[in-house]
RNA sequence: GGGCUCGUAGCUCAGCUGGCUAGAGCGCACGCCUGAUAAGCGUGAGGUCGGAGGUUCAAGUCCUCCCGGGCCCA
């Protein structure tokens, strides 16, 4: 025996852990040749199969933007839905999942367009469409290899594009629908027009920043009849040019201006004074007096106040436009209206009034029959019918100039910078304009006859209620954006996107039906929508087509507007999900809580105009990624995190892991450093998992596992926390709450399996008899607790679980994918509840213990707890009898020490020291067994028999 | 400015309908083991529960206000 064998001693004769699964990970490169494999075999389509007949369970995807490559927003959404996926599918589901991506709009066709420069102008519009097309395609291969390397399962073969012919079919079956129901409607209304992409915006282009803009204080001065009025009032002394003072932050919108407008219950006073000679009185809300004297710079002395009068006594008193000297509309104007929305918080009270540039204005302009005058051009510009001064001039650049027309006027009483958040539009980063132009509107407000004289506002707010939102509040929020939201804008004026089917005569008629919209479906779903820029409304229409009363073939041309992309997606339900021969409610949304204003709402109304239902069961959202410190990510902030790196640096589990671990419910902090931490936790997990393999390497649980009932104590307890634990994580998935899957999974690992059962296990597993009851009893314990976990880890740790259900010998189900296996599912017959206050004392003992023995290693008196003795001291008879119970053996070995002893006493005390018996040399506990064996006088009984054995 | 929402140890999470000196894991510090070893075990230090009022015998948990985030809107 050499000397290094004689150090080594009994260590041949123990059973050691022994597997071939690594330590170490590796993800970065195991997991791309496990993603390979599964390629290989088509999972997805073999997992369909597996369940086909199961019941359904249907995500339906929200489609990302096929631009650009994905951020941890999208690694957030897409790796939450392959949980679900997943899960659902585990526990016997089908359950499909379809990627989609939204492939037309404007992003797209201005890069596009960026990129063509110049060559642009020259192009058609189906060559520039082409381009798109080409663009979107591009990314929407990028993505879904970035998505695919995340290890989500999906059909991404077939994913469904908003740009393919049959889903554009789709949303034209919506349309008419919508059209045969009477929601769609044409209209003059001013609308967020982006001057730099001189296109009709939707309120989710809009962006928000802050922006100084000039706001001034403007006498309109009284016509002689309403200034006398206000002297009979007692407002004004009659010896003086009585004015409405208004307030106004876009003074180039002064030009469309047709009234002015004051609360009915609020109090107006007249404001006298001397101004360059010129003694005025002013009408402004009696509140903001002060407000309005500092700003006119009067002093204390220079000007006397009136009594005041309710904003109803001003309603119809006429007004002179400042700088307009003939009505350029065809409607009454310029007199004072009420209007409920003006508010004491800035400015005098009383609100200018320019229906053709502002939605409220709209609005109050139709309660008195304004005209929606709006002189406004597509690029920004005045029209014609502004005096000549402002003609041709951008209404961006022209404030200063009025400012100064209006101080020559002598009617600028005070001009000053307000900073002020302002809406841009996203693309062109320009400051956005309200502009009344013809758009196409699906109303809200709209009796439909067919779903009972219900509007789709009404219809909304009813079924919200039936739809599941989690978390909660989800539906109050919703409910917020449906009860205020206006009608919805569904035109565009651009070229990528899917033509609003309507055609137009000479007479400006428009040719919109419901059999007409149905008869541009089918035939753009055969041809794909380039065709509505290439073939002639007969072709389209097709030649049986019935032209309405008032149409003619040859008085006919198409209108070249489209559709707002959020009608495309909203449609999926439709385009996606029916008719691929599936039914509608589906189970689940899952985006963004940004989507409640966007997908949610979007896919609702046109499934509730349509056929008179949502689309959904249940709307999951979920937060957004925000900095360590809890603060927006951006590019330029420089606290952004890539995705693609991190994926790269850890590998997809670790990432799958990161949101399987934070409740997504809320903000998710997010760092390189944040998610780098989560390796901790994984190679706890991954090690548990080994360690529970490496000691079953030889074990067929079918031929020799032991019963419940006939396991040492510990065992027991370890297989109720098992079942604990199963029943807690089932619950956990089934509420989609995968954070408490993810702590109730790693606590278990850390303190159920490391600290506590696997430590104590040790010596039965090392140095009992290869197939006594003992070891192999926790060999049961062991493979079912294995078992159970790399299933239940399965949705998150995708790969991971995949390799360890590959690892183990003799599978508990003849199935060659973690994938397909099922959920374990708790053992009803063992209640975990019925020893756990036993279980809760012992513990708590063994904690007084492992203190003391702590005490002890201190002073340098024991190394390892083997080394130690213990006696407690208690006068708790119930203590006693839990602990007689159980075994005092079976108590030192759950401890890990050679020796306990316990005897009634004053208080509860823990005492330690050395035991003084012989050391075993194989199991290295100190035994008074050591040395009786007369052939193996270093070893205890045990591990003498044991050895003899061999 | 409005709607919704969040704010418990360095990090991630528990704390149900208000009720003992606020918990866990990780991380950290210190120590042990060397028969899970680029592993394992133990002990310990960390929190005025965002802040201020209030209701109550009693508040992290209810109310009001304030501060600071986030999403959406204006």
């Amino acid at each position: 025996m050499s000397d290094k064998d004689k150090k080594k001693g009994y260590r041949g004769t123990l059973n050691l852990p022994k597997t071939g699964f690594a330590m170490k990970a590796n993800l970065t490169q195991r997991e791309p040749q496990q993603r390979k494999a599964w390629e290989k075999r088509d999972i997805y389509t073999e997992i369909l199969a597996a369940r086909e007949g199961s019941p359904l369970y249907l995500l339906h995807d929200g489609p990302p933007y096929a631009n650009g490559d994905i951020h941890m927003g999208h690694v957030i959404n897409k790796v939450l839905k392959d949980f679900v996926v997943k899960y659902k599918t585990m526990t016997g589901h089908k359950a499909p999942y379809v990627p989609g991506w939204d492939c037309h709009g404007l992003p797209i066709e201005v890069k596009v367009m960026a990129e063509l420069g110049e060559r642009a102008k020259s192009m058609s519009k189906p060559e520039i469409r082409k381009q798109c097309q080409k663009y979107a395609s591009k990314f929407v291969k990028h993505q879904t290899k970035q998505f695919k390397a995340l290890g989500v399962f999906g059909d991404f073969k077939n994913p469904y594009l908003t740009l393919k012919p049959q889903y554009e079919q789709g949303i034209l079956e919506i349309f008419a629908e919508l059209v045969g129901n009477g929601l769609v409607y044409k209209q003059l209304k001013p609308i967020h027009w982006s001057i730099g992409c001189e296109t009709a915006l939707a309120d989710a282009e809009l962006e928000y920043e802050d922006v100084t803009s000039s706001s001034i204080y403007v006498n309109f001065p009284m016509d002689d009849d309403s200034a006398a009025k206000i002297c009979e009032m007692g407002l004004a002394p009659g010896d003086t040019k009585v004015c409405f003072m208004i307030w106004t932050t876009t003074p180039w919108t002064l030009a469309a201006n047709l009234a002015v407008a004051m609360h009915p219950r609020l109090e107006y006073v007249g404001l006298t004074y001397d101004k360059d000679g010129t003694k005025f009185t002013s009408i402004i809300c009696a509140e903001r007096l002060e407000a309005v004297v500092a700003a006119a710079g009067l002093e204390e002395g220079q000007y006397s106040v009136s009594e005041s009068v309710k904003g109803t006594a001003l309603e119809r008193l006429r007004y002179v436009h400042p700088y307009i000297e003939e009505n350029p509309t065809d409607r009454d104007a310029y007199f004072a209206i009420n209007a409920e929305y003006v508010t004491t918080e800035d400015g005098t009270g009383i609100v200018h009034i320019a229906p053709g540039h502002g939605t409220e204005d709209y609005m109050e302009g139709m309660r008195y029959g304004l005209a929606v005058y709006s002189p406004v051009m597509d690029n920004g510009c005045y029209d014609e019918t502004v005096p000549e001064w402002l003609r041709g001039k951008s209404v961006l650049k022209v404030s200063a100039e009025v400012n100064e027309h209006l101080r020559k006027l002598g009617l600028l009483v005070h001009e000053a910078d307000l900073l002020h958040s302002y809406p841009h539009c996203w693309r062109s980063k320009m400051p956005v304009i309200f502009r009344a132009t013809e758009q196409w509107f699906v109303g809200v407000d709209r009796d439909i006859e067919k779903f009972g004289n219900k509007s789709l506002r009404n219809m909304a707010l009813e079924q919200i209620d039936d739809v599941k939102w989690i978390p909660d509040w989800g539906q109050k929020r919703i409910q917020g954006m449906l009860e205020s939201r206006p009608d919805w804008c569904i035109s565009r004026q651009r070229s990528w996107g899917l033509p609003i089917p309507t055609f137009i005569n000479s007479n400006c008629d428009a040719l919109l039906t419901k059999e007409s919209a149905m008869a541009v479906a089918k035939y753009v779903g055969q041809k794909g929508s380039n065709c509505w820029f290439t073939d002639s409304p007969k072709e389209i229409l097709g030649d049986d087509f019935q032209l309405p009363d008032g149409f003619s073939w040859d008085d006919l041309t198409k209108e070249e507007n489209i559709f707002d992309v959020w009608f495309e997606s909203g449609c999926s339900w439709h385009s996606v999900i029916e008719m691929a021969g599936y039914e509608v409610p589906v189970d689940l949304y899952l985006e963004g809580s940004d989507q409640h204003r966007g997908w949610f709402q979007l896919s609702l109304l046109p499934a509730l105009g349509a056929t008179g239902k949502p689309p959904f069961k249940t709307v999951l959202t979920h937060g957004f990624t925000v900095d360590d410190k809890g603060m927006k990510q951006s590019k330029s902030a420089g606290n952004y995190v890539s995705a693609l790196e991190e994926v790269e640096k850890y590998g997809a589990d670790i990432l799958r892991l990161w949101v399987s671990s934070v409740n997504y419910q809320e903000d998710m902090r997010c760092s390189d450093e944040l998610i780098g931490r989560l390796q901790d936790a994984y190679r706890k997990i991954r090690n548990t998992l080994r360690y529970l393999m490496s000691n079953i390497s030889g074990f067929v649980p079918a031929e020799i596992s032991v019963d419940y009932k006939d396991m040492p104590l510990i065992d027991q307890w370890a297989v109720e926390k098992l079942n604990t634990l199963i029943t807690e994580v089932h619950q956990a998935y089934d509420n989609f709450a995968f954070h408490r899957v993810f702590t109730k999974i790693y606590n278990f690992c850390t303190i159920e399996m490391s600290s506590i059962y696997m430590d104590v296990l040790k010596d039965r597993m090392y140095c009992d008899a290869t197939d006594s009851v003992g070891r192999r009893s926790g060999q049961t314990v062991m493979y079912s607790i294995l078992d159970a976990l790399v299933r239940m880890l399965a949705p998150v740790l995708a790969h991971t679980a995949e390799e360890a259900w590959a690892a183990i010998e003799y599978k508990s189900e003849d199935v060659d994918t973690v994938h397909l296996v099922s959920m374990p599912v708790a053992d009803k017959v063992i209640d975990p509840t019925a020893n756990a206050a036993k279980w809760d004392r012992i513990m708590a003992l063994r904690d007084e213990v492992l203190k003391s023995l702590e005490g002890l290693r201190d002073e340098q008196i024991i190394k390892s707890n083997q080394e130690a003795a213990i006696t407690i001291e208690t006068d708790d008879d119930e203590l006693l009898a839990v602990i007689n119970d159980m075994g005092i053996e079976t108590f030192a070995s759950l401890c890990i020490v050679s020796e306990v002893s316990i005897v009634k006493g004053d208080v509860l005390k823990v005492s330690a020291g050395k035991c003084s018996h012989p050391k075993c040399e194989r199991c290295w506990y100190y035994y008074s067994s050591v040395g009786q064996n007369a052939e193996y006088s270093d070893l205890c009984d045990r591990c003498a028999e044991v050895v003899a054995g061999l």
